[in-house]
DNA sequence: ATGACGTCCTGCCTGC
DNA sequence: TGCAGGCAGGACGTCA
């Protein structure tokens, strides 16, 4: 699923395909994918804008357009952001194609749950009230020591839900938090005013470089995730913990265990994290 | 304000 | 072989 590494190598090889470039044509295959507006001044709207530049919030790819304007993407579990020839037919799963000066964009999500939202530059949606109060981005000098160190000692929930909130850990899911959560070796059943302050700043650089190294590795491809060209990435193949449930911890050998918490599968080894 | 949990959505996997 | 049921999960709404 696109978390802050996958969104960001989408966004980092979009960037000089499609910039500069005008959309000619919106085809909406799946009204559902329009959040924001009505699919009519969607539609009206983004004919003949030019596209002057992309790039990423958290789990958000923003493509910015003349007319000024907003063009977002939330690609969810399984969005992809796909560029073809102009010669080609859409893929499968294809829910809004725009055509560009020299390519498709095409916006392909299987289970329709990503969302496509256009913003002028005074509208503030009720349906992207997260996006306005995301924390600062984890690879940012803003997320300090003291920032997460204030954050987790208030909290009382289980530290593996405080990861996933992006109103203090913007752009992490599923994936990554378990993988951090693996590396500063502390168990996510924990509760996070639990914490030493010695564990919060080792989950923070985990945090950190699990993310850093998300992005080297081009981000995890393990179900939908695909890049612009519909390659995968190659993250998973150095996964610790997600995904791994039954095979034993590459650091210790005990199985890995997978367990619910707040509706969500977590992985975790049992003896690496206390 | 915070935390817990249900809901959305649909393709795919499992088991009978 | 075919079908039903369960599962995945990010963000948001609701409730306590």
């Amino acid at each position: 699923m696109p978390e802050l590494p996958e969104v960001e190598t989408i966004k980092r090889e979009l960037e000089p395909l499609i910039t500069g470039q005008k959309i000619k044509e919106c085809v909406v295959l799946r009204k559902d994918v329009i959040a924001f507006p009505s699919f009519q001044n969607f539609r009206r709207s983004l004919l003949n804008n030019k596209i002057t530049n992309v790039k990423r919030i958290a789990k958000y790819l923003i493509i910015e357009l003349d007319p000024d304007r907003s063009l977002i993407f939330h690609l969810r579990l399984s969005g992809a952001l796909i560029v073809r020839p102009l010669n080609t037919g859409f893929e499968r799963f294809t829910r809004l194609a725009l055509k560009l000066d020299k390519c498709w964009l095409l916006f392909v999500e299987p289970r329709v749950l990503g969302r496509v939202y256009l913003l002028n530059s005074n509208d503030k949606p009720a349906c992207l009230k997260g996006f306005y109060r995301l924390s600062p981005e984890p690879l940012s000098r803003a997320f300090s020591k003291r920032y997460f160190q204030n954050q987790i000692k208030k909290r009382k929930a289980i530290i593996k839900a405080i990861l996933l909130n992006q109103d203090i850990c913007a752009g992490v899911g599923n994936i990554y938090s378990d993988e951090a959560l693996f590396r500063a070796g502390i168990r996510p059943t924990r509760r996070a005013n639990n914490l030493t302050y010695d564990e919060i700043e080792k989950l923070r650089i985990a945090l950190r470089s699990v993310l850093r190294d998300g992005i080297k590795h081009l981000g995890t491809s393990v179900s939908d995730y695909r890049r612009t060209d519909g390659k995968k990435g190659n993250f998973q193949k150095m996964l610790f913990a997600y995904g791994r449930e039954g095979e034993p911890c590459r650091r210790c050998g005990s199985e890995i265990q997978l367990k619910k918490i707040g509706n969500r599968g977590t992985r975790y080894c049992p003896r690496c994290q206390k």
